[in-house]
DNA sequence: TCCTTGACTTGCGATCAGAAAC
DNA sequence: GTTTCTGATCGCAAGTCAAGGA
């Protein structure tokens, strides 16, 4: 029966896939689209004449382009940012070109100067904000809501759909990650000549603020974003594009689903022949092999070539070089062992130690004869190769998608090997959250273990011994109750014993909730599971389990990923298969 | 074939807002 | 009512990958 709902609501929904369908065969994303521009970022405000500025311990008052700036370094005075070389570098850089010529003259060394009244003062604004009173806060909060209906949405077709972004980003000091070497450089106020804007001719068109105009209106339907501009830092391209539970965003996601359910069907038979490629005469095969066998095994990300100079030193599997891998023969009761150690993007280390099969190993020190620490470990090898290679073997076929396929057959895996049918929903909501760990330490998906980790594990704790000790309490009470019965065998002993057997039981239960909940921070100090729910997992794994479980939905997706996931938890019933 | 550009996905930390504790 | 804590949301950087031009 269940089954038969299942299909059917599939069939609808794809029904209802194929009226839309035409614009798809021709590369367009969209017919009709009308929305109202981006929100700009506030013009700046000058300080406050009391809040002072210092060079070299004397006053000095600043233009208003170069207060501005100096305001960005003063707001982030307290952070680390601010003490490295490289960041102070940039900043002072980009700072002197805001400066009219006579401050150019007057300010020479950037460790001269004084911002810590301004950095007080910010701190006092944001100090103001919080003692707002209720009127003024629920004030800001309905303008913000007004802000919100205005740009917020726009039309697509036939539906009104959630913008993702639609606030331009306000200049500032650019905070790379890692070791970046444009650290603390001046990303640019953007005006609207930056602007292109991108919506249907038939569409009423945003306009630009008095007295201004837009950079370009154009009306191209074969991309989905509404709004562009070109950020100064690195020269890329910014978008504004439609929130996560948008109908094109879901349909995309739906699809990079099932792109990986096809991988599926094929991938013993690509392992198949990896394995044999491993033996080819061919120096570039093997590279090959070898790095989708890493790509496959440890879900490494594929590794594109990166400007040398303009980001900070990352790689992936076919940017890997020498430096990061060693190979040892023996370690301890392994033969053949790998051990990666490397920083991957967001300068996050991925480290681990792999045995291999002997012939990967016997490969690995080909590779490396006669070659330096910094040089390529696959000199053969680049993404644009292995993703040609890949292509060839299953239409769609790229690197990222054995991510993706091994994150989700990973959790289906794990949930059926973790979850218990007898046990209780706190219980099966830790392993759920075990099972998304899993994928989670796959993908590296790691976070700075959060600053109040240890001061919430004890209040954690606290809680668990009042809960004990109550516990103990309340089960002395009920050996009395039944004590009392036994004597006295009245009706008012009975219920007794009954309203204390009651107690007892929910307290134990509230016990072992709190017990669940502290192992499962405790084991998720250093690990991010946001990441691979929200990109990697196919929901619908998800989604079958909940209703095979009878767990309720919202304890494993809140509100906004069950609006991402709409079409999952629309589609897929609890015989649902990766 | 190489290099650049453009569009889109993925990723972490910061910040915010509401719930819980006091 | 106020303060503290926590999960949700935001912000935006940093990847992937395809296409187009040299």
């Amino acid at each position: 029966e269940n089954g038969k709902k299942a299909k059917k609501r599939k069939q609808e929904y794809e029904d209802e896939e194929e009226e839309e369908e035409e614009r798809s065969t021709d590369g367009s994303k969209w017919k009709f689209l009308e929305h109202k521009g981006p929100v700009l970022a506030p013009p700046y405000e000058p300080l406050p004449g009391h809040v002072r500025f210092f060079y070299d311990g004397k006053l000095l008052r600043l233009s208003a382009p170069a207060e501005e700036v100096a305001t960005f370094f003063a707001k982030m005075l307290d952070h680390e940012y601010t003490t490295k070389e490289m960041f102070r570098k940039n900043f002072y850089k980009d700072w002197r070109k805001e400066m009219t010529s006579e401050e150019k003259s007057k300010i020479t060394d950037i460790n001269k100067c004084n911002f810590t009244e301004m950095s007080e003062y910010f701190k006092a604004q944001s100090e103001a904000r919080k003692q707002m009173s209720k009127d003024e806060k629920l004030k800001i909060k309905e303008e913000n809501e007004r802000i919100l209906q205005e740009y917020g949405f726009c039309v697509m077709d036939n539906h009104k759909e959630r913008i993702g972004n639609f606030r331009i980003e306000p200049p500032g000091l650019f905070r790379g990650r890692g070791d970046h070497p444009k650290m603390g450089m001046l990303k640019r106020r953007i005006r609207p000549e930056d602007i292109i804007i991108n919506c249907s001719k038939d569409s009423k068109h945003p306009k630009p603020p008095q007295g201004t105009r837009w950079k370009e209106v154009r009306h191209d339907n074969k991309v989905t974003w509404l709004v562009s501009w070109t950020e100064n830092i690195q020269g890329s391209i910014k978008y504004i594009m439609l929130n996560p539970s948008s109908r094109i965003k879901g349909e995309k996601d739906w699809q990079k689903y099932e792109t990986a359910r096809r991988l599926k069907k094929c991938v013993e038979r690509l392992r198949a022949q990896y394995r044999e490629d491993w033996k080819s005469k061919e120096m570039r095969v093997r590279q090959r092999a070898v790095a989708l066998y890493f790509i496959d095994k440890l879900a490494l990300r594929a590794g594109n070539e990166k400007e040398e100079g303009e980001t900070a030193d990352t790689v992936g599997c076919c940017s890997l070089r020498v430096e990061h891998i060693k190979l040892y023969s023996k370690m301890d009761d392994q033969e053949y062992v790998v051990e990666f150690d490397f920083l991957g993007k967001d300068s996050i280390r991925y480290y681990n130690k792999m045995p291999v099969e002997k012939r990967v190993f016997k490969n690995l020190q080909l590779f490396l004869e006669n070659k330096q620490p910094e040089d390529d470990l696959f000199d053969r090898l680049n993404t644009s190769i292995l993703n040609k290679h890949l292509q060839e073997l299953m239409d769609g076929l790229t690197a990222k998608v054995f991510r993706t396929y091994n994150a989700s057959i990973t959790l289906q895996q794990q949930l059926k090997e973790l979850t218990s049918p007898d046990e209780s929903i706190p219980a099966k909501i830790l392993s759920y959250n075990r099972a998304n760990r899993a994928v989670a330490i796959l993908c590296n998906h790691q976070r700075a273990a959060p600053k109040t980790f240890e001061k919430s594990m004890q209040n954690l704790q606290t809680k668990i011994d009042e809960k004990q000790k109550q516990l103990s309490a309340t089960r002395k009470q009920l050996k009395g109750a039944k004590t009392e019965h036994k004597a006295s065998h009245d009706d008012r002993s009975k219920k007794m014993v009954e309203v204390k057997r009651k107690a007892v039981q929910r307290i134990e239960e509230q016990l072992m909730k709190l017990q669940m909940q502290a192992t499962d921070r405790e084991e998720n100090k250093q690990i991010a599971l946001g990441t691979s729910k929200l990109n990697y997992l196919d929901p619908r794994i998800s989604v079958a389990w909940v209703k095979k479980w009878d767990v309720p939905m919202e304890k494993i997706y809140n509100k906004t990923q069950r609006e991402k996931f709409a079409w999952a938890i629309d589609m897929a019933e609890e015989d649902y298969e990766f």
